[in-house]
DNA sequence: AGCACAAATGAGAATGATTATCAAAATCAA
DNA sequence: TTGATTTTGATAATCATTCTCATTTGTGCT
C-alpha cells in the first residue's frame, strides 16, 4: 500500500464518518503533511476501486468518502445533526438481485440510502 | 407558469428520458429559442422544488432531471446505453420504514437506485 | 396609450470540485 | 551506481453550476 494512500486512510478513519476529498486534504495539511490534493484524490480513487471506500454524492454533487467497515452495507443518515448509522439491508439485496433478473440486466450495482430526522432532532 | 419553465418542460418531454441542464440548453438552442443557460437551470431548480421534476446524480455528479411520472418509483438504468426502466418497489418502501421507525427516526426519504448492464450491452 | 415598478431573462464572470499535465523526487532492478 | 518506472506535488485546465447585473418583459393603474 502507497504512502499516500495510507496517509488517506488514516485521515478518514480519524473522521470517522464521512468525509470530502478537500476535507481529507486540508486535514492533512493541518498535520503538517504535504500531501498534495491530487493525491488525495487518486488515492480516494484508487480506494474506492477497490473497495475499500464508499463514497455517496451531497445535494449539492460534491463526493463524500467513507471507510468501509466490514462487507456491503447502506447508511441511514440524520440531515440535520449528520449522524449516519450503517443499516442492514438483506431484503433490499435480494430486490434488487430480483428486479435486475427480471428486466435481463447483468451487473447491476445499486445505490441505497436513507435519510431523515434521528431521534434526538 | 413562466414561458422558460414551459420550454424546458417540454425539452424534458421530448427527451423521454434523463437530460442534463447543458442538454436541454443545447437541445433547446438547437431549436432556434435564445434561451440563456442560467434561465435553464433557474427553470429546473423550480421544477425539482415543486417536484415536477426528478433530480440525480451521474457518477461523475452531474446532475441529471427528468419529468416526473405519476408517483413514486425508482429506476434501472443501462450503464452503457442508457436506457432506464422505471422499477416499483413496495419490499424496499415497507424496508425503507421499518429501518427509519426502528432507529427512532422521521421524516426518512430514500434514494434507490440500480445501475447495471441491460440485455443488450 | 403612457407610466411606474416588479419580475424574468441572457450574457458573461465567478466559483468550486475534479482532472490533466508535467517536471521533480522517490522506488526499483540489475 | 545507473537507468527505467512509478509516485508525487504544484499548477493549469475543465466543466457544471451559480452569481451579477444591465436589459427586457410583464403588470397594474391612470
Ligand atoms: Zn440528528
Ligand atoms: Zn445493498
Ligand atoms: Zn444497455
Ligand atoms: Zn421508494
Amino acid at each position: 500500500m502507497s504512502k499516500s494512500l495510507n496517509q488517506v486512510i488514516s485521515t478518514l478513519e480519524r473522521a470517522g464518518g464521512f468525509a470530502s476529498a478537500q476535507e481529507v486534504y486540508s486535514n492533512l495539511r493541518k498535520q503538517g503533511k504535504t500531501t498534495g490534493l491530487a493525491t488525495v484524490y487518486r488515492a480516494l480513487q484508487k480506494a474506492v476501486s477497490e473497495k475499500s471506500v464508499d463514497v455517496l454524492r451531497k445535494e449539492d454533487g460534491e463526493a463524500l468518502y467513507r471507510l468501509c467497515t466490514t462487507g456491503h452495507h447502506h447508511h441511514l443518515l440524520c440531515i440535520s445533526c449528520g449522524k449516519t448509522i450503517e443499516i442492514e439491508g438483506s431484503a433490499v439485496e435480494k430486490w434488487a438481485n430480483t428486479v435486475a433478473k427480471n428486466h435481463g440486466f447483468r451487473a447491476v450495482t445499486h445505490v441505497v440510502e436513507l435519510s431523515g430526522l434521528c431521534a434526538k432532532c
